[in-house]
DNA sequence: TCCAAGAATGTAGTAATACTACATAATATT
DNA sequence: AATATTATGTAGTATTACTACATTCTTGGA
């Protein structure tokens, strides 16, 4: 295994690659799946007695999973469950009293973002800090879920240090990215990446010069269409009820582009800047 | 120290400890401060002669810091730094490429996440969820990055089952709680719990015999004149550029609530929100 | 079907490491 | 200044992770 899978949550690696695994080791596997937090604090004895096998077969366990050994293990144990417990108990159930709800869904979502922060390529983010820093203006795209983070996006004018937009009305989006120009910029934001007027929307403003960045929650084609695709990976759940996480990793991600595209403007701008949060301090309670 | 402890992050307690400890044991802390990583694989003897103390005083350390023994300080500093790199690293500076800003805001979005996680009062959240669930109608009022979260919540609609609203505008706050009943729910969202026109529409919701449930960010006397008042903690930081990360644990908070509610309602509502999503699908594409 | 080779697994023992006991040094108190 | 207490380190022990080798099981080929 190679150096990047030091990044993965040791307990995904376990639950993917269990099916490869020698019978023994499948045992260990299996025992540490049911419950991984027994395994933080046992021996390699205790483990060994709990899943049934001897206590070589443990340490064997730990190689094949890619670790270095078995302290190495439990670290990257602790490491896991220090984000979450796994997908695998933390499908919400009909009769879960609130309390378990709140775990179940502070852990998934603390989870992905660990996932999306393991797995964004930084080398786009970077290129598209520059186009952000030298855009004259600023639009941002999206619907639904995607549309709060587009507003949530606009709200950080003060930071872009440029005028921004996000429009809700589908006509006024057509409208909006139909007056941007060479030296603007359009960000769209989508989760599916499936969204057919966001195609439009793309072309529209390429057509006219502008540069369009996209904040997208899989490898859709909507990424073609963008000069600069950023893609948002979070763990996967098609549950009903499941909240959708790649909008608080897009707002994150958000949250990175306008404090990095801040900090490219003049010194100037960081004191605007908190002379401006001063003012609102004081308006909150006028 | 108590069990709660715990729960700490262990980078936290060395540095907020560290001036209380004995001499050579802040030798210690102050080597683990200033390059954790290096100590997530290190030896006592390695650490000893890195922090140039004895063996036993790297022990005496680690119960010191509340720790049950080196491997249980390992387990808990691979814990932390899952997270993320503490706070003390995590300060944005003037020469940080668009990288390390990510690192730096990922890093503080998730360990925050996780401060909330833990601090949180789930027995109130709870109490929320009852008051929700039995709601005729929800309204959700916040200004700023807490109107960002109120629409989003308003967006949960088909989750809590009744109509929802999120109104932006100040003066339709007011009249929109002047208008609410007895078996009405409003929700206030507030990060500095200092906005004054929230303390007049708590009042008047109230006052109609609605219940007013407040998301606070800190300790302040706006949570006096709600029903249930959850405090959202995350870590304190002021920096001119740093974003607000407690918007994103509202939002976490809302994704709970809203699941939680929906997890209460008849059976068919299941099917109900299954058929809309499937609806939004087919809908994104055409 | 049988046999040999290779892979899987366990027993027994060793090496490495966390931890303890006791001695010494430093600091605080009377 | 003398004594008591606390802090710290040296030396050694106990515990645990790991290795070497033996045994068992499985697979492939004749």
């Amino acid at each position: 295994m190679s150096v990047e899978t030091s990044h993965q949550n040791i307990l995904e690696v376990v639950r993917v690659t269990r099916g490869a695994l020698r019978k023994s080791d499948r045992k260990v596997a299996d025992a540490i799946l049911a419950d991984p937090r027994r395994y933080l604090t046992a021996t390699v004895a205790e483990t060994a007695i709990l899943a049934d096998v001897s206590q070589p077969t443990v340490i064997r366990f730990c190689a094949a999973i890619g670790c270095g050994g078995f302290q190495d293990f439990k670290l990257r144990l602790a490491q896991a469950l220090a984000l979450g417990t796994p997908a695998t108990h933390s499908a919400l159930e009909d009769g879960d009293a609130a309390e378990i709800v709140f775990d179940k869904i502070f852990d998934y979502t603390i989870t992905s973002l660990d996932w999306a922060r393991n797995r964004i390529d930084k080398g786009l983010l970077a290129r598209a800090v520059d186009i952000l820093a030298a855009a004259r203006r600023i639009e941002f795209f999206g619907f639904g879920a995607s549309g709060i983070v587009a507003q949530d996006a606009a709200q950080k004018f003060p930071l872009f240090g440029v005028p921004c937009g996000a429009q809700m009305d589908a006509h006024q989006q057509i409208m909006t990215a139909s007056l941007l120009g060479r030296e603007d910029v359009a960000v769209i934001i989508s989760n599916t990446g499936s969204t057919k007027s966001l195609f439009e929307i793309a072309d529209i403003a390429r057509g006219n010069g502008a540069k369009v960045i996209g904040l997208i929650g899989n490898t859709a084609p909507l990424m073609a269409h963008c000069d600069v695709s950023i893609l948002i990976e979070t763990l996967d759940n098609t549950d009903v009820y499941t909240p959708t996480i790649s909008r608080i990793a897009a707002l994150t991600v958000m949250d990175v582009l306008s404090t990095a595209v801040a900090m490219r403007r003049d010194p100037d701008h960081r004191g605007r800047i908190a002379a401006m949060k001063e003012l609102l301090r004081e308006l909150r309670s006028t």
